[in-house]
DNA sequence: AACAATACCGAAACCGGTTTCGAAATGATT
DNA sequence: AATCATTTCGAAACCGGTTTCGGTATTGTT
């Protein structure tokens, strides 16, 4: 029983002399901390080889039901737990799913990413899976991350998010036939796995939210044009007002950055203008937020005299003057269902594409009414 | 030269029927993908063992300058990354760390653990490690998590946040000789390495700041009693109440539970007082919000009829009415110190314990001022 | 009772690297 | 030219598992 030394100290002996004839240690059972059992200490102290160890614990159907018992109460006895780098390695995969963080915004806005980690871990560890969470230098390309971990086989398949609708990221993976799902459309979704929120449709239910209000200019304050996520609100927002014969006014759509700030200019350039929103519509809720200090500035009364609705639900919108209406959806579903979709494509890669559309719901929390 | 076809494939043939009789697959030899280069495919077209190409990549000084650099420019060409997996089970490291994440609250509010995990990554990438993220059961005890990743062998180290004073994790990790370190301190702090703000400090520092408004009467809305930090904010608004030889009413203490929801409740409690503060101190952002939402509703103002103080620094306090004046501490610094922390530690087990304590600073927003 | 079929396990290769030891080749010394 | 010190690399053990294959025991069949 002398492995325990052994495999404590990481000892070892090398060339042909080192015979290595360390009498047995003594019963010093006590010493044994979890995890210091090894698969061939089990096999030694059953009189079995490590290979039958091995399979007995695997459930393999060539072992005895005698010899399985026992060596899973020695297992259990002993406390063995299988050493994940070499079962791994053995096994040719990793267990594990990358995730690779944008770049932050330098005013992260958003309880998102913690959510969704959250979501996409506790996910990932019912099938056994673990998360590699890797952040994205600003300085290299977008690509270089997942570069490096295909590269050096860290991870057996990736979730990513925010995607762009020409996404570096995904013509990488694609190109190297790896596994990977999207949270969001890109241009190639005919070709990957995805998981979205109907952000079209929320645009269309929300700005018909508004017409029915009785709204006849309504603003629009868009996210970043690198986003897909942001075009597709986009249009759900022009195709709910062509639906209703309003009038389409160029100014009244501002480009957007996703951040309060960008809210902010986008609402000083819309009210002031001659003829003013009576409302509007933003691509978050961080946007929207930049669009009520705006309008609070330039004295407008929200929600009698300007309604505001964003996009995210994040919790602190319950907690403002006014609560802010917003489009929500749960971000615990995207987790489940994005590493349902990745666990599949994992089991059999051949399996034709498929792709997942959730939608968001209105909120209604009292930033918008009918205008004045 | 038939390790292309095998290591590709993955190739195996199973039981003793399956004799899978596939005959060589022919020179593809233009389908070989990035990473498909193993160590010895490399020994074998240089004419070096792999060992040999081993040493010579890692800069032993053994191997000539002449042969070195032929391993190394037929690696590049090559594209050859060595296979993480293997390297770490052959050095008996693995180069990760395990970040396990708290059960969530509720609502969450605060970008803290984005904008954590973010630097923490970066800051281990630096150092050639991994981060690994899990998400903690809520069914299960806290420390189960940091069991199974120890005894799967499965992180070098953890980071460990939002402590509390008897904290089950940190004494399952001492207990085990593990290595971490936490963001917070513990009733163990000094057994092990810890980085923390100085909360004790930043409410002492709020609380001068409400006192040279002119508040008399300045009520405190806690933290869950479970967080040795929440306790260290209430000691210092205590210090600061007692150095300024203001007398404590127990009724302006009111708990909290770090949620929006607790400080409504809170601020009821106290504003609903026949003598109410006319100064709150929050243990945290989200508890602030609560806080003005319920004086809002009770018809408090603020700041002129009363006067709230966060802790977090929240980016969107900026964007509220009036924007909430808090306490901010670099997230960024934090991550990074305990990723320097940590490494200092697994590289020297046998180190003193040290520790790093950082500052919060006020940041003055307008939801403050002299009581009326 | 002789023989075939089956159940069960040992032996060994393998995953892809790292590290130690020893020996051959080279260079320096006298 | 013989001897000794160095440089340089090959051979092989090792990390801790998984999986294949073949060989006994055991059981079943006629």
């Amino acid at each position: 029983m002398n492995h325990f030394i052994l495999s404590r100290n990481r000892f070892r002996s090398f060339g042909k002399k080192g015979l290595m004839n360390d009498v047995k240690a003594g019963p010093e059972e006590e010493w044994v901390k979890s995890g210091e059992v090894r698969i061939s200490d089990l096999a030694a102290e059953l009189g079995l080889t490590k290979g039958t160890v091995s399979r007995a614990l695997n459930g393999y159907e060539d072992i005895s039901k005698k010899t399985r018992k026992r060596v899973m109460e020695a297992a259990t006895k002993r406390g063995y737990v299988p050493t994940t780098q070499a079962r791994r390695l053995a096994m040719g995969l990793t267990e594990t799913i990358g995730l690779v963080l944008p770049p932050m915004p330098s005013q992260p806005v958003n309880t998102f990413v913690s959510e969704f980690i959250n979501s996409v871990s506790a996910a990932l560890h019912l099938h056994g899976y673990d998360l590699l969470v890797h952040s994205a230098n600003s300085e290299e390309s977008e690509v270089e991350p997942y570069r490096r971990l295909v590269q050096s086989r860290k991870v057996d398949g990736f979730i990513i998010f925010r995607t762009h609708e020409k996404d570096p990221r995904v013509n990488y993976l694609l190109n190297e036939g790896f596994p990977f799902v999207t949270h969001g459309r890109t241009a190639r979704m005919a070709e990957h796995d995805w998981f979205d929120i109907d952000g079209e449709k929320a645009f269309r239910d929300a700005t018909s939210h508004l017409i029915k209000l009785g709204h006849q200019r309504i603003g629009f304050v868009g996210g970043g044009k690198e986003f897909f996520s942001a075009q597709l609100r986009l249009k759900g927002f022009r195709t709910m007002l062509e639906e209703s014969y309003l009038e389409k006014v160029p100014s009244l759509e501002q480009p957007g950055d996703l951040t309060g700030q960008g809210g902010e200019i986008a609402a000083q350039n819309l009210l002031k203008q001659t003829r003013p929103p009576t409302a509007i519509l933003c691509a978050n809720d961080a946007t929207a937020l930049g669009v009520m200090k705006a309008a609070r500035e330039l004295g407008f009364n929200i929600p009698e005299e300007l309604s505001v609705i964003g996009y995210d639900g994040i919790a602190l919108g319950a907690y403002i003057d006014p609560p802010l209406t917003t489009l929500t959806f749960s971000i615990e579903e995207s987790g489940k269902e994005m590493v349902n979709l990745l666990m599949r494509r994992l089991k059999n890669p051949d399996l034709p594409v498929i792709s997942k559309l959730a939608s968001a719901i209105l909120k209604l929390r009292g930033s918008e009414g009918p205008p004045s």
